[in-house]
DNA sequence: ACCCAGTAGTAATTTTATTACATTTTTGAC
DNA sequence: GTCAAAAATGTAATAAAATTACTACTGGGT
């Protein structure tokens, strides 16, 4: 558990001076990471044995220890606002803002990600005759990147990322069939052409893309990812990623609903590819 | 700005203790958070002062300073000890799992990640006649997003995916080339060959691979992702995940290379496709 | 009123970090 | 190559911070 919390917790019985301690440290715990035992002692007018005690009691090695733990623990907290690139930025401000910016767009498609349809999607997935994924410019890749992870169950799966491919195999789709558009925008015309031809056959449209997109309203089923950003030049466009990270949930929640005989398959899968590897370093 | 990172990067000058002192901290730095300035001195054969003079060097108020920052660093990387799947695991916990790992591994990654190969990297994208993208797998769609993002700027770029013709393009390789070898372990036979073939025609070879592979020694200049799991059937590999994010820098590093002018050309780029969307909802 | 357990404080001690200064090493000009 | 200037390192002293040992309160229970 963590220490804040334990912190926050009012069920355990404590002291007067710890609940002071408590109240101040909560108060700003992030200045209380730079903060001597002494300092702290002072100002919530306590001795600098009783903060030791304190911390001892909690199970640290000591003040230190505990202002180590703290910092840790805020450290991960500290999710950065996403703030655009600068010209001026240097590489390894790039960096840390790139990688910022990633995580939060992961972090923010997981809290808008609805559960229920995760599983409806699976259960088209698994009742596919076959599954056909389009995506055109930068979804192309994530098209890639889903019939690469798909490949591994039993249903013919095919990407395709030719927007004459696409149409041809479209008109071809039966009802049985589920196709899988992705676009961020959902605004790319070309495949909410393909939507709605594919709709008009009967076969399931699954949409990955911006949920109130035109994209989205031509599918029978859509996984949001807020298509966000894309007004800055430098800043590059982080919502693939979280596509992808919806590509693996969908992979690893239809293998788990195909059940534990599955995964030998899986496994024999993975041990098929082994020979094409160097071994030992 | 990752303490992690400023320790990787190889280009800024460093003293003998220092280059010694760092080598140990990036060894086990979890190990260093709750260590005194002592044993560390001790552990490295230099002064306590040193390790001081160091810290300080780097911007730090002292010692303890520089260990608060690096145990908050640590501890978003630790944060979540991205847990295996269950195959009784619900879906909202598979989403969790899933979602959490990956944010685990762009974590990992950036704090690995050498800032000063970032910069390396685009000079000699800048500089090169052409790029050529090789990927197999999972990693060809990795290629694919990459070609798409370098497509932006005015040098030559082409990814592939085929074995056949990876291996033809690589034969016509001249030393003013670069040849970009993707793969998450480094240990595909194919990949390596293409990148001895390239080496051997002078041009330069970058690698986006795990650090110790086979592959990443036949590189002039590796970008290193931890390859990390794939020991789990259910667990899919977050590491082509954290390959994009490196892609992303490389290409907002390139472009902010490029300057102001370039940016121009960017937002033309962007226009350019507007067209191929439908405007408002 | 007295005792006892829990709690807190004072002061001494120990540990840890920093500073001041001396010495060595490296670097770059000639 | 030689020398001087600058940078880097070490030793020892000092300061800061944390911990321990010990003493003194506080408030319920008898």
């Amino acid at each position: 558990m963590s220490v804040l919390s334990q912190l926050r917790d009012t069920q355990t019985r404590r002291s007067k001076s710890a609940i002071k301690l408590i109240a101040y440290i909560l108060e700003d715990p992030t200045a209380i990471v730079s903060m001597p035992i002494a300092t702290l002692a002072n100002a919530v007018s306590i001795s600098e044995p009783t903060v030791n005690r304190f911390c001892t009691g909690m199970g640290f090695k000591g003040f230190p220890d505990f202002k180590l733990t703290l910092a840790a623990e805020l450290g991960r907290a500290e999710s950065g606002i996403a703030s655009d690139i600068e010209s001026s930025d240097s590489i390894s401000l790039v960096v840390s803002k790139i990688f910022e910016a990633t995580r939060v767009s992961l972090s923010n498609t997981q809290n808008h990600l609805d559960v229920g349809l995760i599983d409806q999607v699976v259960v088209a997935l698994d009742s596919a005759r076959s599954i056909v994924l389009c995506g055109l410019g930068a979804s192309a890749s994530v098209a890639m990147d889903a019939q690469h992870k798909l490949l591994r169950f039993d249903t013919p799966v095919v990407a395709h990322t030719d927007i004459i491919n696409q149409r041809m195999l479209t008109t071809s789709l039966r009802a049985e069939d589920c196709l899988i558009c992705i676009s961020y925008t959902g605004r790319t015309t070309a495949l909410c052409d393909i939507a709605d031809m594919a709709a008009s056959s009967g076969a399931t449209v699954v949409g990955l893309t911006d949920p109130d997109s035109p994209l989205a309203k031509l599918c029978d089923l859509v996984l949001g990812v807020d298509s966000g950003e894309d007004t800055d030049v430098y800043t590059p466009m982080t919502s693939r990623i979280a596509q992808l990270a919806i590509i693996d949930v969908l992979a690893t929640a239809w293998a788990l609903r195909k059940g534990p005989s599955f995964s030998k398959h899986l496994q024999r899968v993975k041990t098929s590819v082994a020979s094409t590897r160097l071994a030992g370093n």
